[in-house]
RNA sequence: GCGGAUAUGGCGGAAUCGGCAGACGCGACGGAUUUAGGAUCCGUUGGGAAACCGUGCAGGUUCAAGUCCUGUUAUCCGCACCA
């Protein structure tokens, strides 16, 4: 077979007809199949794509075969900071590098011959997306679900701009991994922490991978504890918090993180050099150096002291860079007795250790963490673990001191970038009004092209004289435009709705139509997009049901992650490890199918694994049986008179059906391997029969028939061109996905294991419609069993139907 | 440290509810065809001479365990001073 020839006539032929498209007027039930899009910061389509968008593109055929009106559009994730990065490294903009990337994987991906619906094709750097962009940060801001506050940031010193929190990686950068250090800079932040709640606990609903929904689970981090008020000596309040409030008895001291609002007004002038001194090398300490759980801890008395709310035990006011800011209220109530780091930093600084907790039924070694019996707590002395925490909780909240309170791990998203090649924030900064959103129909703020986006520490939308400079919206007085954009990943939140509506110029998507299409059904991608895009998209999805935009919870109803094609040494494939296996080579000498075939086949599909280029031989093998068989069989002439049915074409016909059974179970399991299995094993018994002397043609041509229709989601040109050949009507995927007749699969007989004592002596063919007694009625007649049983009686007789029976003798 | 996953022939990988371990394929071996090689086709292929032994390791439950329970090791992934 010419692949390539018969790859672009069906690319052709299917284009023409439509047959990739979402039917809008049809009545058959959609389905939303999406793959994650493309990033387009290499040159080509890599294993990695193939891997996500072949076998999927086959889940997807093989529902529309089904029945179903499949949607599976594609697009491009165009900004961000690769592009960027080349473009200072080689002096080429990356508006120029992207659109050419797109054009070569376009190219790329229509030869794969997946059907993706092209009329719905986004590219998010195009101003008719990040327009709707922009639109939706200021709905976002209408909402108060964005805002602007100065924050300590992760600064990559050399992609000059600031990270989120999940673009540090062991406290280095990402992309470049040098070290994060922070700083403080005002940027916009949207709210996600708002939705905390509902974003974990819808996750409970989602047909999504077990781990995903706990990495997300973890990454939102409830925690339920407790809030207490402290007053200090000098009448200043603040709170701590604490999930160990049965220990508010061994309270021996309370520490402040460095930036906490109060750490300086609390400074008595004698500690101040040195308080100053380590706020400062506090706000130095690099991430790596704050991450580290072995390095030991610092900290400073700040000279004053607090109360405790309640025993009025005076207790001294730390700052210490083991509390963090950001999480709770940024203070916390020292246990040492029963808190490791507290244990740690006073025994460093020679803080009194307070016991208050009891081992049960043993002996307490400090730090003794876990629950126990409470002790030298006034009342509530001998109560236990949970039971004293509510106890006491209620007893702080009715003094006023506080009470039960819940926190999350989970921080508010940071979405400014200092970098070129984003959409701008729609945002114009007022002297007299502050920062003012650009109105709905100025939109969009466009990027302009000619900018010097070589990074020196400042945006580089900031040295863009014309861009900067505009009139407040509000007061018409001259204002300047916020030179920062937005991280890609809020490109990447909503583009699943835009697909809906792709092409909509008034909105970014009509109500209707997105209606009509979401949720998504099945996505499918990376699992490294756990905790960020899949975490953000959710985050979208909540906030425009809100708005009244959408109607739906959760944007993607199943989600898979495929695995990870490794080179052929083992190693995740790099150019450093110079293990890259390239896609283009293999399907130019074996073809899209024959590739896709094998990715398919050769892995387990989220698990991956490495490359093997002889599987892909075997593939190419398996598919030039497929065509010889399919084209012999062909070629018979259709029988007139009567066709024999005796046990051979039982035989066959089992094994067609059977085929059909576990191929669709397999496909929607997106258990690929076994599928591919399962055909091998069909075309063995095609081919089987078709070497007897004697044959039932019209069984098996249709049985060739069913074949080549379960095989055409898998291998699609293949499919389609043997379609032609067989004689079939109109395209293969305009055919119905076969389904099993049940009454070919009962077999008048099935084999068990028989067993004597859980041994297996010998297997026999039993009736199926036999009753248990009959079984061990018939086993027992056999010579085998009869050898093992002399002088002994059936204690037992287990029978599992159509499998085995264990006769228990003794 | 916390959380999660994985561990099966020479290799990739299969095994519904606990029910014949190793489907399917690769590789290897033997045969047919061929001057030869390649390609193709047909067999055999977990180990062991056998009794038997075999799903990382040690126990346990069960008529029966890759599967369930307890402990343990290794590897991978995620989080990591979150009070």
């Amino acid at each position: 077979m010419d692949m390539k020839k018969i790859e672009k006539k069906w690319q052709l032929l299917w284009e023409k007809a439509k047959l990739n498209s979402f039917d809008r007027k049809s009545d058959a039930p959609k389905l939303y199949v999406l793959e994650m899009f493309s990033y387009p910061s290499g040159a080509k389509l890599h294993i990695g794509h193939w891997y996500n968008y072949g076998p999927t593109d086959s889940y997807a055929r093989f529902k529309k075969m089904q029945g179903y009106n499949v949607f599976q559009p594609m697009g491009f994730d165009a900004f961000g900071l690769p592009a960027e990065n080349y473009a200072i490294k080689t002096g080429v903009h990356p508006k120029d590098s992207t659109e050419k990337n797109i054009q070569t994987m376009e190219g790329q991906l229509k030869a794969m011959g997946a059907m993706f619906d092209w009329s719905a094709e986004i590219k998010t750097c195009e101003e008719s997306y990040y327009k709707w962009t922009q639109w939706m940060f200021l709905q976002l801001y209408k909402k108060g679900l964005a805002y602007r506050k100065e924050a300590p940031v992760n600064w990559c010193p050399s992609c000059q701009t600031v990270l989120a929190n999940e673009q540090v990686v062991d406290g280095r950068c990402e992309r470049c991994s040098s070290e994060v250090v922070r700083r403080d800079l005002t940027q916009w932040f949207f709210r996600i922490t708002a939705y905390a709640e509902e974003l974990l606990s819808g996750l409970d609903r989602l047909d999504w991978p077990e781990k995903t929904k706990n990495m997300q689970r973890n990454w939102i981090g409830r925690s339920t504890g407790c809030e207490i008020e402290f007053e200090t000596e000098s009448g200043e309040k603040f709170r701590v918090y604490t999930t160990r409030c049965d220990t508010v008895f061994g309270v021996t001291y309370v520490v402040l993180a460095p930036e906490h609002p109060l750490a300086r007004k609390l400074t008595t002038a004698d500690r101040e050099a040195e308080v100053d001194a380590y706020i400062l090398s506090a706000s130095k300490a690099n991430e790596i150096e704050r991450l580290s759980s072995a390095r030991e801890k610092t900290g400073v008395f700040t000279g004053s002291y607090a109360i405790h709310p309640l025993t009025g035990k005076r207790l001294p006011i730390y700052l210490a860079d083991y509390v963090l800011a950001s999480y709770g209220t940024g203070a916390v109530m020292a246990v040492p007795a029963h808190d490791e780091r507290d244990f740690a930093f006073a025994t460093k600084y020679g803080l009194p250790i307070e016991k208050v907790i009891e081992k049960r039924g043993g002996e307490t070694t400090l730090p003794f963490t876990e629950d126990g019996i409470v002790r030298g707590s006034l009342e509530f002395d001998g109560l236990f673990g949970e039971e004293a925490r509510d106890a006491i909780a209620a007893y702080i909240s009715k003094k006023g001191k506080g009470g039960k309170k819940v926190n999350y791990r989970l921080r508010d998203w940071l979405v400014s970038r200092q970098r070129y090649w984003g959409a701008p924030i729609p945002i114009i900064h007022c002297e007299r009004c502050g920062a003012v959103p650009v109105p709905e129909k100025d939109l969009p703020v466009r990027l302009p092209y000619d900018v010097e986006f070589r990074p020196d520490g400042k945006s580089p939308l900031a040295k863009h004289e014309k861009f900067m400079h505009t009139f407040c919206p509000q007061c018409g007085g001259p204002a300047l435009r916020d030179p920062d954009t937005l991280d890609t990943f809020v490109c990447s939140s909503w583009y699943y709705l835009r697909y809906a509506d792709a092409n909509n110029d008034r909105a970014p998507f009509d109500r209707e139509a997105v209606d009509r299409l979401l949720p998504v059904d099945t996505y499918v991608g990376g699992a490294e997009h756990a905790c960020m895009h899949l975490l953000y998209a959710r985050f979208f999805t909540k906030a425009l049901r809100d708005m009244g935009y959408l109607d739906f919870d959760e944007p993607f109803k199943r989600l898979v992650h495929q695995g990870v094609i490794l080179g052929p040494d083992g190693n995740r494939m790099s150019k450093s490890h110079g293990n890259i296996v390239s896609p283009d080579e293999y399907v130019n000498e074996y073809g899209a199918d024959a590739f896709r075939l094998y990715l398919m086949f050769g892995f387990s599909y989220t698990e991956g694994g490495p490359w093997n280029d002889d599987g892909i031989k075997a593939i190419a093998k398996f598919l030039d049986r497929v065509e010889k068989i399919v084209l012999k069989v062909a070629d018979y002439r259709a029988a007139r008179e009567a066709q024999p049915y005796g046990q051979e074409e039982k035989a066959l016909d089992y094994a067609r059906n059977f085929a059909i059974q576990r191929v669709t179970k397999d496909m929607e399991a997106f258990s690929f391997n076994t599928a591919i299995a399962r055909l091998m094993e069909l075309l063995n018994a095609i081919s089987k029969y078709d070497g007897l002397a004697q044959k039932n043609i019209s069984l098996l041509k249709a049985t060739v028939k069913d074949f080549v229709l379960l095989l055409a989601p898998c291998a699609p040109h293949v499919a389609e061109e043997l379609w032609e050949k067989l004689g079939g009507k109109g395209f293969v995927f305009e055919q119905k996905y076969p389904v099993e007749d049940p009454a070919a699969l009962i077999l008048d007989e099935k084999e068990y294991a028989v067993q004597v004592n859980s041994k297996i002596v010998c297997k026999a063919m039993f009736s199926a419609t036999a009753a248990d007694s009959e079984i061990e009625a018939a086993a027992l007649a056999l010579p085998a069993v009869r050898e093992r049983m002399e002088g002994k009686t059936v204690k037992k007789c287990i029978v599992v139907a159509g499998r085995l029976v264990n006769l228990i003798v003794g």
